[in-house]
DNA sequence: ATAGGGTTAG
């Protein structure tokens, strides 16, 4: 429990009301004359009042001191009430009862009590109130100081109304000073960007007359944010002196970007330029490595975490993106490691876990971990939900997914969203219910996107249902004219129809539009940690005669055990010879015969894959894991493969 | 007073 200091409680404290009084109608101060001596022994209390609000952390603190206030006759006093105001609102007391009550008491406010006042309500709400509480103040001859515009442009952002953001733009300049004042600026360019205008939040940084590094750092982020990187990139060669936020921003703003390897690369010239790295900037660098996938990456990132001593136990934020990296570099017994060392959870620990469980196609412990959560008091949202569904669609649980979309609104309060009915869609759709996911997609309440009507496609894929995939495909031409997957997902679909003539007006359209296919890439880690890369029919690794040697002494094997080759998985209409030779040339085959050739026996083989595996390749690989009892896991576009022992963790759903 | 952080489906 705090007290006031003794040095203070026991001095008399002469009425500050007494001392200096102020008369309404009156534009000159009656002065009286104050002893000096007393005079700064106020002001030595007043300061000593401010810093004993400012070490406040619960409310009975505030009021003992707002009591004592009262009691030393400093009830009129704005400088101090201000803090106590502004201490209020920072510990979400609502605005509208304690601190108004506050404000009311005192008679002649000055603008940093009406401040402190516009303040809470810009951050809590309701932000119009701010609004009124300025014109209130113009109406009564108080004139605003820079906070004030401040406190405006953060109420702007919140509601993002641009248009009243403007108002209070004209008002700085029309009042005159603040427009140039960079606190202002600043404040004004966070509205612009809030509001999705960053052209004008530009405008507003070129014309400051004075900027700091804030300034810089808000209009990075913001381009970042937009996908923007190069103009983020341009803005921060110009930055005069950089420091680790805005090296962070770049940091981060590269892995937002799909963009790892110059993640890493700008965190390694921060770290040589001597600034300063905090967990926040670790944190983009793990999700740099996640991008990466590379166990090497993971590794490391977790040792300098580490080192600077930012480890999963001492930060939830380290901890959940150290579970999502290692889920995705392949080990979710790493990324579980991590989750159970964790002294602090939330609902992002959960979610990643849970997400990452379902990735490797453990349903069951991604249920049993989400009926772990409901016993906590972290409540599930919405990427929650999408773990949960995901996981089931991926084991089959056709109806535990139902239910639980159905009670994800009543009992949790979580809206489904187009993303959940895709999840749905895609629920439905591997357990081969194609026309109850058409219904489902026809009854939605929203309009549904790409994921939605991609999700029945990849269906159809499984299922070879060319007519429901012609309507899929025809709303995702709409939806997504760029999207090349999904015209050669409907290709193959005709192709293994059989239906030939489709497949081939697909490909005129598809040269017609200027498409070209992604060539299929796989890539594993040998055991010197060196990423050898492999294109489909790639001649070019120099051990390519014994890795095809290798390929075919496999093959064999696995044909003395009943493997036969997948004809359905080539889309060309070419002789069953052909076929077998372009299966044989996929790339993620050629990764694995290389990675059998480097690697100890009993070592995981990785693979990682750019598209998705195929059913001849799939079928390959689970056979391949039995008959040379290693352990397989293949990384591709979509998921991960663990196979072993002849059976694959995706139980076929994929 | 103002700037940087983790999970999302085909």
């Amino acid at each position: 429990m705090f007290t006031l200091s003794r040095k203070f409680s026991t001095t008399s404290i002469p009425n500050p009301s007494k001392l200096l009084q102020r008369h309404p109608q009156s534009t000159t101060t009656t002065h009286i004359f104050i002893p000096f001596s007393q005079l700064q022994q106020r002001k030595l209390f007043e300061s000593h009042l401010i810093s004993v609000l400012h070490g406040c952390t619960h409310l009975t603190q505030i009021k003992q001191v707002h009591a004592h206030i009262l009691r030393k006759g400093l009830d009129q006093c704005c400088y101090v009430l201000t803090k106590l105001i502004r201490m209020l609102t920072k510990l979400d007391v609502p605005v509208h009862s304690y601190p108004r009550l506050v404000f009311h008491q005192v008679k002649y406010p000055n603008p940093f009590l009406w401040t402190a006042l516009i303040r809470g309500y810009a951050t809590q709400g309701p932000f119009s109130e701010s609004v009124v509480l300025y014109n209130r103040m113009r109406s009564e001859g108080t004139g605003p100081v820079s906070f004030t515009f401040s406190a405006l442009f953060k109420a702007c952002g919140a509601v993002l109304d641009v248009g009243l953001g403007r108002q209070v733009h004209a008002q700085t300049i029309l009042i005159g000073g603040f427009a140039s004042d960079l606190y202002v600026g600043n404040t004004m360019i966070d509205m612009y960007v809030k509001c999705g205008f960053l052209e004008c939040a530009r405008k507003v940084f070129d014309e400051m007359s004075e900027r700091d590094v804030v300034s810089w750092t808000e209009l990075i982020v913001a381009y970042a944010k937009s996908g923007d990187m190069d103009s983020a990139r341009e803005l921060f060669s110009g930055l005069p002196v950089k420091d680790m936020v805005a090296w962070t921003a770049m940091v981060t703003g590269y892995a937002q970007n799909g963009r790892p390897r110059e993640a890493l690369d700008c965190f390694q010239r921060m770290q040589d330029s001597g600034v300063k790295t905090d967990e926040v900037t670790i944190v983009g660098v793990i999700s740099a490595c996640a991008l990466l996938g590379v166990a090497k990456y993971a590794n490391w990132v977790r040792d300098v975490a580490a080192r600077y001593g930012f480890g999963p136990t001492e930060n939830v934020v380290v901890g959940s993106a150290l579970i999502d990296m290692y889920s995705k570099c392949g080990s979710v017994e790493e990324a579980y490691n991590i989750f159970e060392g964790m002294k602090e959870r939330n609902v992002f620990s959960y979610s990643s876990m849970i997400v990452g469980f379902a990735m490797h196609g453990r349903a069951h412990a991604a249920m049993q971990l989400f009926h772990e959560m409901l016993k906590t008091e972290i409540r599930p949202n919405k990427v929650t939900f999408i773990g949960v569904l995901t996981a089931c669609s991926h084991a089959g649980l056709v109806e535990q997914g139902r239910q639980l979309f159905a009670t994800m609104e009543k009992c949790f309060g979580v809206a489904p969203s187009a993303d959940h009915y895709a999840c749905m869609v895609d629920l439905l759709g591997r357990a081969g219910r194609l026309e109850d996911a058409l219904e489902l997609i026809e009854t939605m309440p929203m309009e549904p996107h790409g994921g939605v009507w991609g999700a029945l496609l990849g269906a159809c894929r499984i299922y070879g249902n060319p007519d429901i995939a012609q309507i899929a495909a025809n709303h995702l031409f709409e939806l997504e004219p760029n999207g090349i997957g999904n015209y050669i997902l409907l290709s193959n679909i005709y192709a293994s129809a059989r239906r030939w003539d489709d497949v081939s007006r697909l490909r005129i359209l598809m040269r017609e539009k200027g498409f070209k296919k992604n060539p299929g890439c796989s890539w594993v880690e040998s055991k010197e940690g060196v990423v050898h890369e492999f294109f489909a029919g790639d001649m070019n690794h120099p051990q390519s005669s014994e890795i095809k040697r290798a390929l075919a002494d496999l093959l064999d094997r696995l044909k003395a055990k009943g493997y036969q080759p997948n004809l359905g998985s080539v889309t060309y209409d070419l002789s069953d010879d052909e076929k077998k030779r372009i299966l044989m040339n996929h790339s993620e085959k050629l990764a694995l015969a290389y990675g059998l050739l480097s690697s100890d026996a009993g070592c995981t083989i990785k693979i990682m894959k750019n598209l998705r595996i195929c059913e001849d390749c799939h079928a390959f690989m689970c056979s391949a894991s039995q008959v040379m009892g290693r352990e397989i896991v293949v990384r591709d576009n979509m998921r991960f493969h663990h196979f072993s022992d002849g059976a694959c963790s995706c139980g076929n759903f994929w």
